[in-house]
DNA sequence: GCCATTTGGTCTAATTTTGTCCAAAAGTAA
DNA sequence: TTACTTTTGGACAAAATTAGACCAAATGGC
């Protein structure tokens, strides 16, 4: 049977990686050289990852890199729409755009 | 017919509003009381308009002051998704986030 | 040429955000 | 209860980002 995705915020995904790895906020922020309160904000979605930071918890748990990095997009796209409180369509016309600026991009 | 919807930017979409009406940066930006090298960026999306501004060029041209707000936060999205070249499927995904968050807030 | 209009660069001020520190709260086990 | 670990949360300075102002250069029309 297929995997019901769960669609929670990048911060609940990475407490979740972090319990399930059974690890203490303490443990991997000194794994990845990061303050404990910091780490413990970004998984309560009161501060954002850098990119860097994305990097060293997808290596540390041993997930895709890139994945995580969508998953803090779309979350960041979530947030603004749903605090704007804008209509959904706002994400079609956003998809044509962006076919629109790659277009233009391939023919310069 | 229906009109064919063109997918700009809202810099091109605000100068296409002061053309059509036959204005210069000047008077414009006489009129909003904004620095006319100010709107001149906006128009060309070098500045990002605040919410005011939207207001107030809504105001002037008789448009829907909604509508431009939408054009603005569509364009941030995808030149959000352009610029880290992120997958197009992000948007379904914050779609998703967007029901969840919605869910969530009316289930305090 | 002239004048109106637009562009583009630089800079400062304002705003936002991050990251640090520390104390308080919550959880756990003896 | 006590002692200890873990997490939360507030306050703040530092860093980064952004808006807006000013002015000179470029462009365009007549």
């Amino acid at each position: 049977m297929a995997t019901v995705k769960k669609y929670t915020s990048f911060g609940e995904h990475l407490r979740t990686l972090r319990e399930d790895a059974g690890q203490t906020l303490k443990t991997v922020a000194e794994e990845i050289s990061i303050d404990i309160s910091l780490l413990a904000k970004i998984e309560r979605n009161e501060r954002q990852p850098t990119k860097q930071l994305i990097k060293q918890v997808a290596t540390f748990f041993q997930v895709d890199e890139k994945e995580l990095q969508n998953e803090f997009l779309s979350d960041q796209i979530a947030y603004k729409i749903f605090d704007e409180d804008a209509d959904l369509n706002i994400l079609k016309v956003a998809e044509k755009k962006v076919s629109y600026l790659k277009t233009k991009k391939n023919a310069d």
